[in-house]
DNA sequence: TTGACATATTCCCATATGGGTATATATTGA
DNA sequence: TCAATATATACCCATATGGGAATATGTCAA
């Protein structure tokens, strides 16, 4: 066997720089591809070839407006990296011992406590 | 080209799989090759060219001990994904708002006001 | 030195890649 | 219908892969 595809899931398909590139572009605005080739400064099959891959491990999102196909991103086919790197988030986090304690009074309220806001 | 090596980044070491499970047997203990072959039930070989990539992007760190090699992760090598899965943290953070105040109002306690711990 | 154990490396192979270039498939306007 | 625009797909290619099997390297014990 080679490599698994890149569109085995969201990890291999972030690998790729440039995906994580236009992800970041099509998270805050919704894009056209050429809008995309644009900022890219990349020919455009190679931008929805980039966008093939994003769309068929769900990272993207696609709505037809004319001749034009509008992409935006899909946070949530990214939660199984947000998952597993959490793990790893307490050795990252400077203050991890802080951010915890506040997460679980935050718990504590939350499951039934009085609480006064600030 | 063809698509970057798994040595590129760490993005792409930890697009396998096993190679995630490897990490994550090393992030609590430290472990040694065959421990780690037992433990995946792969064969030898393989699991040392996991090691051999894991090492090459920093993300595990060895120790010689007699003619044993002793693996531990070394989280540090995540922060480029950690940093880049943080923008999207938001939009899979189900309190997400909450989380944000909190965060800031840790930051204004850090930078003078008095804390009272709990 | 020799043998046993632990690990790393090498070789072979099928496979999917990303880049480049050309072309197919809409969709719009005249 | 026809040309122009927007996007997707098809082809070709060099390349690195992960798995399997064999072997090299290193270390200990006798």
């Amino acid at each position: 066997m080679a490599r698994a595809a890149t569109t085995a899931d969201v990890f291999n398909a972030v690998a790729e720089p440039r995906r994580r590139e236009i992800l970041d572009l099509v998270a805050t605005d919704e894009l056209s591809v050429s809008e995309l080739v644009q900022r890219l400064g990349i020919p455009q099959p190679q931008v929805s070839k980039h966008l093939r891959v994003l769309r068929e491990v769900g990272a993207v999102h696609v709505r037809s407006d004319g001749r034009q196909r509008l992409y935006r991103a899909n946070p949530e086919a990214l939660r199984p990296i947000h998952e597993w790197i959490s793990g790893y988030v307490a050795a990252l986090e400077e203050r991890f011992g802080e951010l915890d304690a506040v997460l679980s009074e935050l718990k504590r309220e939350e499951q039934g406590d009085d609480g006064q806001d600030a």
